[in-house]
DNA sequence: ACTATATACATCGCCTGTCAAGGTATATAC
DNA sequence: GTATATACCTTGACAGGCGATGTATATAGT
């Protein structure tokens, strides 16, 4: 069990549609920014993130489409959708309430 | 994905040692002390709970004894050992700064 | 006497998210 | 020509949570 692991669990798909809502963006960008964020202390491993991009989009809060680079590789861009806005906002509603009952018995 | 699950995973041990920290105690009571203190917002399942007995006594965290009960069912009774008060300290930190960097990222 | 409920412990097997390992392709810098 | 960065993807194993199920003792109600 370690800090990027079990207690992490759970809140990927919560920090995903986060960093959808500020913008359009794809997979590595994602992690770059999560990065950045948190001064490496955090990064998203790959298999996770994109196994929790397919599960986001088969949930509808996440669409896809291709970007038109004409150099470099090719990136899949993801925006959220209207589910997945509210399912963001239901997502943080319980991490407000899980992190007050976790302080209450830790 | 709800409370129980995902969010609650990997506190699970660090709630049991919390609780063992108060004094020795059993499932039944522990379970029964999560409810009270969370309002009933909270209980650990009891393959949960007694799963994590088994994983927390494998690792040295906790050590067991039969209660003394002369009527009613029996009860197995835990208590934390030196190992277990450090990787309760440690879980601890490792719990605020988990938060911190969830905080940053949702 | 019977039934329901509370107390108390325990195991089995499934489910699901994480992730190590491996793979593909394009572009730049040395 | 080879290392590094960018960018995506899949497979299979692993581990914790938990529904289902089982056991046993004691009490309260009918």
């Amino acid at each position: 069990m370690n800090i990027t692991s079990d207690i992490l669990r759970g809140h990927t798909e919560t920090i995903i549609l986060k960093a959808l809502l500020e913008k359009d963006s794809y997979g590595y960008e994602i992690n770059k920014r999560i990065q950045e964020k948190t001064d490496n202390q955090f990064e998203l491993k790959e298999a996770t993130l994109y196994s929790a991009f397919r599960r986001l989009e088969g949930d509808g809060y996440i669409s896809s489409y291709w970007g038109d680079e004409t150099t470099g590789a090719r990136r899949r861009y993801y925006k959220i959708t209207a589910e997945g806005r509210i399912f963001y906002l239901k997502s943080r509603e319980d991490w407000d309430k899980a992190k007050q009952l976790i302080e209450t018995l830790i």
